[in-house]
DNA sequence: GTAGACTCTGACATTAATGTCAGATTCAAG
DNA sequence: CTTGAATCTGACATTAATGTCAGAGTCTAC
């Protein structure tokens, strides 16, 4: 497929897929006038580029961690550096200490409802 | 306090506070000559912007859920202003989005984990 | 072939968070 | 007071990801 189709399936801008290209996350083929042609497992691939950006990692640590996972193009998954596989638990640090803290607040916030209201906070 | 100490117990610039306090996140009254002044209580504040900042969120999302949270860490307005039942619930709402997000991105980035490293993300 | 849709590259703009710096002002200790 | 440290505001810089636009080239359906 080309980009238009690509952005549209994924809900990435073409710029976006662009720059996941110039990169090194992204891979295509070209057609003789040099149009961009993807394999329709881009799309996944795209799907888990986002995936992984929302959880706050950069496109350079992406760039790394892509060769370890066994993707649909079958390769055989890499192994992450050992300097890679602490910036990844560092991050998921991050995010639990976070959802820890969101947590606390939450439960907090029910004993407020629940007291208030005198009754479940469904 | 001042700034400067501030800075030096959450270990954020001066800069950032500043920049924090620009967007709503943080306040300060000032001195006679215009010197920011915190109470103690800050610097929880400050640590708890510090990290929603680093599990991806960005200013605009933490002014949102931080008036979830100040029932919980005993800011100036924590018993102010009773608030309705229905404000309280909506809180709570955004509060379950927001944990929901972090918990999709930790699942993402256990099982990359898993898969990168092949042992356990413990 | 030709028209209209699509894509290309390259450049410049933008947003968010933060760094840095300059010149002016304030604070606190002697 | 004076002085050195701290702070103020405001401006400009930076990085990453993305937006936008222009001019040129490509693709495809008629």
């Amino acid at each position: 497929m080309r980009i238009g189709e690509l952005a549209k399936r994924t809900a990435v801008s073409e710029r976006s897929l662009r720059y996941y290209e110039e990169q090194g996350l992204l891979e295509s083929s070209r057609t003789a006038g040099g149009h961009r042609e993807y394999l329709p497992s881009s799309v996944d691939r795209v799907i888990r580029i986002q995936e992984l950006f929302a959880a706050g990692l950069n496109s350079s640590k992406i760039a790394d961690l892509l060769p370890c996972m066994r993707d649909v193009d079958g390769g055989p998954a890499a192994h992450a550096t050992p300097l890679l596989e602490q910036e990844l638990r560092e991050q998921r640090a991050r995010l639990d200490r976070a959802i820890d803290d969101l947590n606390r607040s939450r439960d907090v916030l029910d004993d407020v409802i629940k007291t208030a209201t005198g009754h479940n906070p469904a």
